[in-house]
DNA sequence: CTTTAGCACTCGTTTCACACGAGTGCTAAT
DNA sequence: ATTAGCACTCGTGTGAAACGAGTGCTAAAG
């Protein structure tokens, strides 16, 4: 167990190790400590914060430098989120001020607004139900044997892809085909369109379509873009500010991390979205990776009906970790009430 | 003027830094040059090498490296292209053999393609044709107040966007008015298109819209991003790799540089785009920053009628420029060949 | 006139010894 | 329980010395 002026030890070594950088040694602790005990008190609680591994030294005669558990110790017991300023509040409405015209715009630039504000790394995963439903499908003649094909879903997501058939189906057809899709697919969620595709939706194409192979291949292509989830990265160069020291290997390797749509990003981001608080996790307890140095802030954001989706921020250990899980906590409210205003829009 | 032995001292100097990247000396050259003469008369022609300017030492007694001048002789005078390994060209066939139902889906692989070959950076831009034409446009509604706007150019481009419209614009107006744009405007070039949007095809449309603003702004904004120019860059972080000694800031500087579309990017590539060999132009001779220690090859690409592009291959200047010449060289071939074919396909 | 052997010289790199100082742990006094 | 004092540790910085790859120059040989 901690006494209360260890506690403050531990506080402060954590405060001014991620204003300077540096190994906090006991002198500039004793200056630094609102409360006045000498020097070698101190040095005790460190040596006591040390025994509970949650302070280290960098070498023998060093200052000490909060250790991975001591990290874990002040987020789990001892932060406290600080308030948001009303300027960067103002900051942060003015930034979604714009008009959208896709649920993605906002989700994609809530990542870039992120990082700017932070200068940190910022990911962003739009919202997802946990049955999205098809809403409407299209294809469009464009002319040169090309088509495209457009899938709307009622998460508002609009996807569209351009197909080139061989040979030039006729319209009167292809308005037929679409008309069955329409009728029997709509509503229902993504997951039973998939598995129709497989068993009774073909024989019903048979009618009108010769060959309806092509037109499953268009359809379930789209639709399982549409599924699949995606990311968007903000500030992906600031990792190259904040993680200065570090050699130029690990920097390739988190950024291809990063860029790697799908797969391992879902798992750095902990799996399935659910419903979570700001929460933070230190590079050693991340996966697929050991991110050293880095910690991952996540928090997810609600849009009622319109599912959930998640937020994160990736930064070097040392962050104020107080400001930014105030901030994160401001920002996923203000992204959730963006997304629900866009989503009243049209949804009546 | 220099003499015979010159010239293939500078060669080798060339070939060995660019293999080891450490400065030659005489003594190592004597080992390596076909010729049988001493050290010491290599020393002589390297003193006058470097009185040429072609060569620089380290420091006061190091051996010798490349200057920008001594590289940029080598690439007007002395470079002969390698010729490509029937393995590489077969690779390159295989990487293009998927099948692409968009002309950028060519592009953008093409970046992808050539940065794997290369461990380099590579960056494309697709064919402009000096006027492209509008061949078609169409506005899909799709429920909930959004509707997409597809635009179709005649250099296979195809462009879409979602918009929100305010009220429920009835689709036998919109219908109406879209036959307008067709019949008026398809076949003229994208800058008439822009033109005529200011001049006489508002007053056009008023007969069947009471408000054509919303319409104008929709098909003036998806036009507008149909005529600007994309670029691909594939191998972004291979940078890393041939920067290895070079600073994070230079890094972040060159990446910023790449990632910024449109702008910055044309004027590294040298300006509009227009038909020419490949060509090298070294660190120091780039805009609109100079790129120490980086090199650009750059090559346009002929796909007649549908215009000309643009690759380019972004290293280290130790490069091996005659296979990277050559590979380009053929490269740019594969892909308008390529490009060729994708047009052919609906064109006739 | 060109080539070569020889040699003194330069300078980056590595190694080692040494001093400095910030910081520690421990002990004994308060 | 706290504090003053002190020996000890260890990273950092500095300077001298040894090393060696490479150079420029001179004088002899071809």
């Amino acid at each position: 167990m901690l006494t209360k002026r260890q506690v403050l030890v531990l506080k402060e070594i954590i405060r001014l190790f991620t204003e300077s950088g540096e190994p906090v040694g006991s002198k500039r602790l004793m200056r630094e400590l609102p409360i006045h005990v000498s020097s070698a008190t101190i040095r005790n609680d460190m040596a006591s914060l040390e025994d509970a591994g949650l302070i280290t030294k960098t070498h023998s005669s060093s200052g000490r430098v909060p250790s991975t558990q001591g990290y874990r110790y002040y987020l789990d017991h001892l932060v406290e989120p600080m308030r948001v300023s009303h300027q960067e509040l103002a900051t942060i409405k003015q930034a979604f001020s714009q008009r959208y015209n896709k649920m993605d715009e906002i989700v994609a630039q809530s990542a870039q607004i992120l990082s700017n504000l932070t200068s940190y790394t910022a990911i962003s995963l739009g919202p997802e139900v946990t049955n999205i439903k098809l809403t409407g499908f299209r294809l469009v003649p464009l002319g040169n044997h090309q088509v495209m094909a457009i899938l709307v879903t009622n998460n508002g997501n609009i996807e569209n892809k351009v197909f080139t058939v061989s040979q030039n189906i006729s319209s009167d057809e292809l308005e037929k085909a679409i008309r069955i899709v329409n009728d029997q697919l709509v509503g229902l969620p993504l997951i039973q369109v998939a598995q129709r595709l497989k068993t009774d939706v073909p024989s019903m194409l048979m009618q009108y379509l010769t060959s309806p192979e092509g037109f499953l291949d268009i359809f379930g292509n789209i639709l399982k873009s549409a599924a699949s989830e995606r990311f968007y990265v903000g500030g992906r160069l600031n990792l190259m500010d904040y993680l200065g020291d570090s050699d130029i290997h690990e920097l390739k390797k988190i950024l291809s991390l990063i860029d790697a749509d799908h797969g391992d990003l879902t798992e750095l981001l902990g799996g399935p979205i659910r419903q979570t608080p700001v929460q933070v996790r230190l590079g050693p307890e991340l996966k697929p990776i050991d991110l050293a140095n880095l910690s991952l802030i996540t928090a997810s954001y609600d849009v009622g009906d319109h599912g959930t989706g998640m937020i994160a921020l990736l930064g070097p250990t040392q962050m104020p970790y107080s400001k930014m899980i105030g901030l994160l906590d401001v920002f996923r409210e203000e992204l959730a009430k963006r997304l629900t205003d866009y989503y009243a829009n049209f949804d009546q």
